[in-house]
DNA sequence: AATGAATGAGCCTTCATTCAT
DNA sequence: GATGAATGAAGGCTCATTCAT
């Protein structure tokens, strides 16, 4: 019994890793089943098996405990707001940059938005929404009621435009600069960066 | 013979808009050859003929004569560097986000970077290259030397993941505020707060 | 062992059943394995392990008992022929069409004729060669000899051909007529005219 | 032009024989693209191609016009009524059960009854329907007004029953009497048996 | 003995491309 | 030079069947 589940199981998580990984690389319409299952060394059918569909076995690789597990350790943080911006942005890169990190939901994630399909609203509604809400509050509570609605969700979304665009545009910084490598080093350089910026930022507009 | 040329190039054009149209759209993998001939009005044969393929046509399709244009009128301006950002940050979201505006490359540039083809080594090489040492120079200017190449480029990032994050997530934020509109006003405000912000991260990092 | 026997029998019998009805609703290729399980509350594997296939789960979910019985109580019937052939006739019609009759062998029967899969040898040595006998022999008695063997046949397939209308024609008939149901007495009305118009038919035969 | 134009209406045509040869073997559900395409010796795509689909070449095989053709010429027929049923039902059984005769829609139509697919409803407004109320109107004009609507149906359903018999049952009835050949001589002596058998019939309710 | 998991052949359809004029 | 017709590779998916327990 636990042996057969073992198995099931276990061909369920070899198709979600290898769908991951076509998926955050090809995205959605250019990842096809039977490569999917190739890698996970399954047949084709498995896919439907399992999920019924491609489409459910997107909805299925999406899973944001990692990026909720990230908001939560953070709000539970005893620093003060600005020092817990610093290690959102930082825990975000590793969880977008870190090649060596297995969960690319984020990956995937970043390639929906250029290519919405049925499972964008999932992922608006379950972890895109809640991250802007945490950000939107961090804000706040960085600059007191300084900032207008409007303008707090600016500076939401400045953050987060920052820490994407190393993930969109790595094929372009790729090609700009072939010898980048995303270590640990360098990911630590680039959140220290974007969080200065952003703070400063941030302040900027508060006291206008 | 010079009807005949023209009707070809006629022919051209009216695929060469097609394709923009439909690229801008549904992406490079999502677009069909088939929609774009209908819509240019042309028989599905004329792609191959025309372009030699579908990469053909994308490569041809793309074409940077107003991006270029955006950087060397700002160039030519006689204002001081911040204000040059200012106005190259409005100008660039206005080609991002004016859905009047018919010159629809960046919006298909915006589609390559999260699903890389053929063409985004012509991409990089003619359009996104020159932009990002555009952009190099005008921090350059705004900050002297004081900060390092590496800082230089992330304060670059930092604009730029600002602005395309509009273009990018806007399907995330149409599901966020149903009632977004990308009109001038908005426009408008979002590069006013992008410069700001950008300012500030700037001259933060350079006193530093 | 008496209880495993027994529940091993009821998973054959509620297989048999659901067989019986997917079969009859929607023929012997429209039908799937998967439904016929899910009705009989079992795997998708039993079928194959009690009937080897699905040929051969549809070839011992035929049972012509309810006709051959039909055919002997006929027999032994004291009425004249042309009653008994009226009592059949409308007998058989309750068989084809009564909508709350679980029997639906002769449904079957009926889709197979159109679309013969390797159980009609079975059904045409079994079943339908002994009632194309039985009515033979019925016309005989009405008829004396007056009838060659090839005219007596004939007459047969026009009780057939009459009977098995209804049922293969449901589609069609629903369609020219939507407010058509069988109820019983509907069906009494049909086997009545049926019955008079064979009569009449056969004895104008048998006369020339 | 024309000859282009002739190679399309080859593949078409080779196609539509190929389908109404298929279909009227096989049933829709049974049929596939591939051995309808390997028939007509194009490929797996011209089906689509030429028809959208599997169900576009079904409703596009299916051409009532024989059909048609048939009830006008009856029409136009001098004869007493009792005379053009028997022509009727002669032409009708040639239709039906002539192995040369390339003309399947009938058979495909036989097959549909037992397998509505999308095509029965045009199936039965374009044939069927004008096909009972052609009979119908050939059974009043011999009883007169003897009988009820009810009646005078059914008198339809009779005839059309003993005539689609022998499609249907075909199977069977090879079997049952592996000799049979429905030769032209064969055809007209069932027309004959089911023309007598069915005056006889409508002519004994008429009475009552 | 009985079952859930897994399979691969086959289905219809779509597509960029090539062919033949 | 330009086009409608035709193509075959590949797509996601379904299915009866077999495997492994």
């Amino acid at each position: 019994m636990t042996e057969l589940e073992g198995r099931t199981e276990q061909t369920r998580a070899r198709l979600l890793d290898a769908a991951r990984e076509v998926f955050s690389q090809q995205g959605f319409q250019g990842a096809t089943v039977r490569e999917i299952c190739r890698r996970a060394e399954t047949n084709v059918a498995s896919v439907n098996y399992h999920f019924g569909s491609k489409d459910g076995l997107l909805a299925e690789a999406l899973n944001f405990n990692r990026l909720k597990a990230l908001q939560l350790s953070n709000v539970q943080q005893d620093d003060c707001p600005k020092q817990r911006l610093r290690l959102f942005i930082r825990e975000f890169m590793l969880m977008l940059l870190d090649e060596k990190n297995p969960s690319s939901q984020c990956r995937i994630m970043a390639r929906e938005l250029a290519d919405p399909t049925p499972a964008l609203d999932k992922i608006v509604r379950e972890a895109i929404a809640p991250l802007h809400e945490f950000l939107g509050g961090l804000v706040n509570e960085i600059v007191g009621s300084g900032l207008s609605a409007a303008e707090q969700r600016r500076c939401v979304y400045s953050i987060l435009g920052q820490t994407l665009f190393y993930r969109h545009s790595h094929p372009v910084l790729q090609r700009l600069n072939p010898r980048l490598r995303y270590d640990h080093r360098e990911i630590d350089a680039i959140a220290e960066h974007i969080a200065e910026f952003s703070l400063a930022g941030i302040n900027s507009l508060a006291k206008k």
